[in-house]
DNA sequence: TCCATATCAATGCAACTGCATCTATATGGA
DNA sequence: TCCATATAGATGCAGTTGCATTGATATGGA
């Protein structure tokens, strides 16, 4: 028999959670836009692509390593080529798939978007709480993930 | 002069909470699709709404209870009267204003949300962390609000 | 070889969001 | 009283998301 109604603790950690996660996303937001940036999604696929370097990344691997779906994916590339960040290759052995690679300009915006969001991290995190603090935080909220186990 | 780079403890933090807060909130949108209920956000506004009584709130009160920007309201609460869960209501002293009011239908809409909803904080933060974990990580939470004080 | 099924990625459509603006009423001071 | 300004709430429009489906290639078994 599972426990089908949650404790107050767990309402209130919850309610926390999301809101505190809202509050602080929109705030980073904010920032981004004040400085002419584009929004946090193309922060995630910048990053990943950078991270994975000349090699690139398939689209499925980005999906399985941030938390976009599918179609999003495909849109947030279309948008990132668009704009020039990104670029578009055809994979040898599987003509379904493309390769995607981070361009030199893509590399150039994620910089700037990390000026601006690490400052924003910095100042809403890294500021009011102590490292161990934020450690304990990481730690619990690791305990929340799905599956929960790995790192 | 303020630190403008963030510790690695404070990146760790911050990805783990934007990272757990979608997954949690996905399943719980996911949970309540599977019910044939109504997205998350309606609950919120359903819950204050209960909360209020019969004496309802101000759109503007609203706002300032829960995360959402006011033109979102707005057509929330169209879309929450569409479905005869809210009632809108002329205030006496101010002729801008309307005073929103749970339905009969709306508290029975909510109950049932909240079978869902409870069930997967139950399952989702309550079954994997003891009441003492949940509540520092209320604690901690709490330090990151916005403004950093009041409960 | 051929076909059924699976996987990769794109897309039509409806709903929702963000932004800016608009309408309507209220309020305070000249 | 009259007007400038402020506040409450709605809305047009463009961009984005979610859902379902489609198009295209891959894969494995008969």
């Amino acid at each position: 028999m599972t426990k089908t109604s949650p404790s107050p603790a767990a309402i209130k950690a919850w309610a926390r959670l999301m809101r505190v996660s809202r509050q602080l996303m929109e705030k980073v937001e904010d920032a981004l836009k004040e400085n002419g940036l584009p929004p946090l999604a193309w922060y995630d696929v910048l990053h990943e692509l950078a991270e994975a370097g000349e090699g690139g990344l398939r689209p499925f691997q980005l999906i399985e390593r941030t938390l976009f779906a599918q179609y999003n994916i495909s849109r947030l590339l279309a948008r990132l080529e668009a704009d020039g960040l990104i670029e578009k290759l055809p994979v040898a052995d599987d003509g379904r798939g493309q390769t995607i690679r981070i361009t030199g300009s893509g590399r150039e915006t994620r910089r700037r978007m990390w000026a601006a969001y690490g400052r924003s991290i910095a100042e809403l995190v890294g500021a009011r709480l102590p490292v161990e603090d934020l450690e304990t935080l990481a730690t619990l909220l690791g305990r929340l993930r799905d599956p929960p186990a790995g790192d």
